[in-house]
DNA sequence: TTAGGGTTAG
């Protein structure tokens, strides 16, 4: 009998969906007449009841909730010889993949007399399932081998591969091959060309494809903004996104989680505003991840006080949720509302990750909250058994730095299992020119340069340094190391938002229209300032001039300039708020300091690593930055 | 049965 040959005992119908029955019926394909008519079949049966139609097969499968269901089904198939069939070997893979089988779907794979496209795909998707994208990328070159030809199914799971190994060279490839074949006219197979050259950093390629497509969807438009944003130009993403509107497409969640992001790279307030009231008309409600983007938006666009609002709006929160908004307070200098929400998080039984430990190790640098990161350090390791990398020990080298415990960030170099980089001696010598320790800093600069780094900052940091202790000679070899390396101090600007527009400004700038309101304001500045006290820091510049021409320098920084013209720009007693994209000078930061508390205004600035918030003369960073 | 999503040090 058909049933001792198959052994149909070895599958119960329990996994079976109830409402997705199967009608079942024995030797459909034999001659009727010698066959006896089925008995009634009911989902009690205990026996398998599949027919030899492979379409039976085919459904049994798709209603397979466990691997093992899969294998039971897969091993029936075998002995009933339904496996030659292409359609249900091909509906096996696929569901081996689903169920993240993946070995066992390429292990059938392999064994596959016949192949078709299908085939093919579902063994390339089911790599790109699990993230194993070189197996996902070698199926793809063993299908182009075999001769087969691509269709509009294949290729985007291989661009997707190509996207997410950042393999530009077969992305081409594969980009040229879907020009040879035609398929760029399909709408999937060009959006996913588009998202594979963005992501790989190719923006103009990927332009050129979007551009070239006779029909753009939503998504298309999607990959397109995101792609701008990701690779540092989030102007042109919110320039796309008005396009995108202009032509009648209408954003979905996902594209608004592209603005979102680029307003957060942008860091421009009033854009984030508007992004926040277009969320409201539209009526989208806050997913985990427009939800966390936002969060992240309102962080990096200066107000922390929105990005609570938003985290207490959403109705799911995850481990990234969270750990936006506890890096939210970081940036923001607001140690102790981090550590607060992080206990929170653990009572909400939300497992943090590392990400989230960098993000508190990091607040608590911020804030000097010293013996706070040395606790949540340890307990990362004990109660999490998350294993420090160098991003942890960046921020405790940070943390104990800042703090002038330069002997205990030392012996935390020593300490360390991982591979020091330019970041950890970069923490080093950051912690030195705080508290002015020259050997130190000689030490840290000596790995940075043995380790080859193409970044300026760091001799400027030096260069600081010695200059602070006078040493002009160690300043005029560093510049001359820079020289020999071709390295250039990268120019600092400051932007300020006024009215929806963005004002730049570089050092001695004046090429504002308004410039000659500008200075004089900053004169005005001057003279209150001196009379209050002020005395410009002539240590944070590097010229070995004399003291006169020092300040006249000091005078000029973009910092200053952009707010000046804050303050003729903007009504009396708003807020300010400018972006840098090097860290505040020390005298930038005093001077801020006092503008606040002698103009009545709150000031806000964007550096390089966090916010200050400028107010009655003091600053959220507590001078620690 | 094919394309797009959020967090991290200095």
């Amino acid at each position: 009998m058909f049933e001792n040959k198959c052994n149909f005992s070895a599958l119960s119908l329990r996994f079976l969906k109830p409402r997705k029955a199967l009608r079942f019926s024995y030797y459909s394909s034999a001659p009727s007449s010698t066959i006896p008519p089925p008995p009634p079949q009911t989902l009690e049966t205990r026996f398998f009841p599949i027919s030899l139609d492979p379409r039976s097969f085919v459904s049994a499968l798709v209603q397979c909730r466990t691997v093992a269901h899969v294998e039971q089904v897969h091993a029936l198939a075998v002995s009933a010889a339904m496996i030659e069939n292409l359609g249900v070997a091909n509906k096996l893979v696929y569901i081996y993949a689903q169920h993240k089988a993946v070995s066992d779907a390429h292990a059938l794979f392999s064994r596959m007399a016949e192949r078709d496209n299908v085939s093919w795909s579902v063994m390339i998707g089911g790599f790109a399932k699990i993230g194993d994208l070189g197996s996902c990328l070698g199926i793809f070159k063993e299908f182009l081998r075999s001769g087969s030809r691509i269709d509009n199914f294949t290729l985007p799971f291989a661009l997707r591969a190509c996207r997410d190994l950042n393999s530009i060279r077969w992305g081409m490839e594969i980009h040229h091959l879907v020009y040879k074949s035609g398929l760029h006219s399909d709408v999937f197979v060009s959006a996913a060309v588009v998202d594979m050259y963005a992501k790989c950093g190719c923006i103009e390629d990927a332009r050129k494809v979007f551009d070239r497509m006779p029909l753009r969807d939503m998504v298309a438009w999607t990959v397109m903004i995101a792609g701008y944003a990701e690779c540092g130009n989030p102007e042109e993403s919110l320039i796309l996104f008005d396009k995108m509107e202009e032509e009648g497409i209408v954003p979905d969640k996902v594209t608004m989680v592209a603005a979102v992001f680029a307003c957060a790279k942008l860091g421009a307030m009033h854009k984030a505003r508007l992004i926040r009231d277009y969320i409201s008309r539209m009526k989208f409600s806050l997913n985990v991840f427009l939800g966390t983007a936002m969060i992240d938006m309102y962080a990096k666009c200066g107000s922390v006080d929105d990005a609570r609002e938003i985290f207490d709006e959403m109705r799911e929160r995850n481990v990234i949720t969270w750990s936006s908004m506890i890096s939210a307070y970081g940036i923001h200098g607001r140690g102790k509302e981090a550590l607060e929400l992080f206990t929170k998080m653990l009572q909400s039984r939300v497992q943090p990750n590392e990400i989230t430990f960098v993000s508190l190790l990091s607040a608590c640098s911020h804030a000097g909250l010293v013996d706070e990161g040395r606790k949540y350090f340890h307990m990362m390791k004990r109660d999490y058994l998350i294993q420090p990398d160098v991003k942890h020990y960046t921020c405790m080298l940070d943390l104990l730095g800042r703090a002038g415990k330069l002997d205990e960030a030392l012996e935390l170099t020593h300490q360390m299992e991982v591979e020091k980089d330019e970041g950890i001696w970069g923490a080093l010598l950051g912690a030195c020119r705080i508290h002015g320790n020259i050997e130190l800093a000689e030490k840290a600069a000596q790995n940075l340069l043995q380790l080859g780094p193409r970044n300026p900052g760091y001799y400027v940091l030096l260069s600081n340094i010695y200059a602070n202790a006078g040493r002009w000679v160690d300043v005029a070899n560093v510049r001359e190391q820079m020289n020999d390396r071709t390295l250039k101090k990268i120019p600092g600007w400051t932007v300020i938002e006024i009215n929806n527009k963005n004002y730049k400004f570089k050092v001695g700038d004046k090429t504002h229209p308004q410039s000659k309101e500008i200075y004089e304001m900053l004169k005005t500045l001057r003279e209150k300032l001196e009379l209050a006290g002020y005395l410009p820091d002539t240590n944070f510049v590097l010229h070995d001039v004399d003291e006169e021409l020092k300040a006249e320098f000091l005078y000029s920084h973009s910092e200053k300039l952009a707010i000046a013209f804050g303050l003729i720009a903007t009504t009396e007693g708003s807020t300010i708020r400018i972006t840098k994209n090097l860290r505040v000078c020390g005298d930038c930061h005093t001077f801020t300091k006092m503008v606040s508390a002698i103009m009545h205004r709150e000031i806000v600035v964007r550096d390089a690593n966090r916010f200050h918030h400028f107010k009655d003369g003091s600053c959220s960073c507590r001078d620690y930055w």
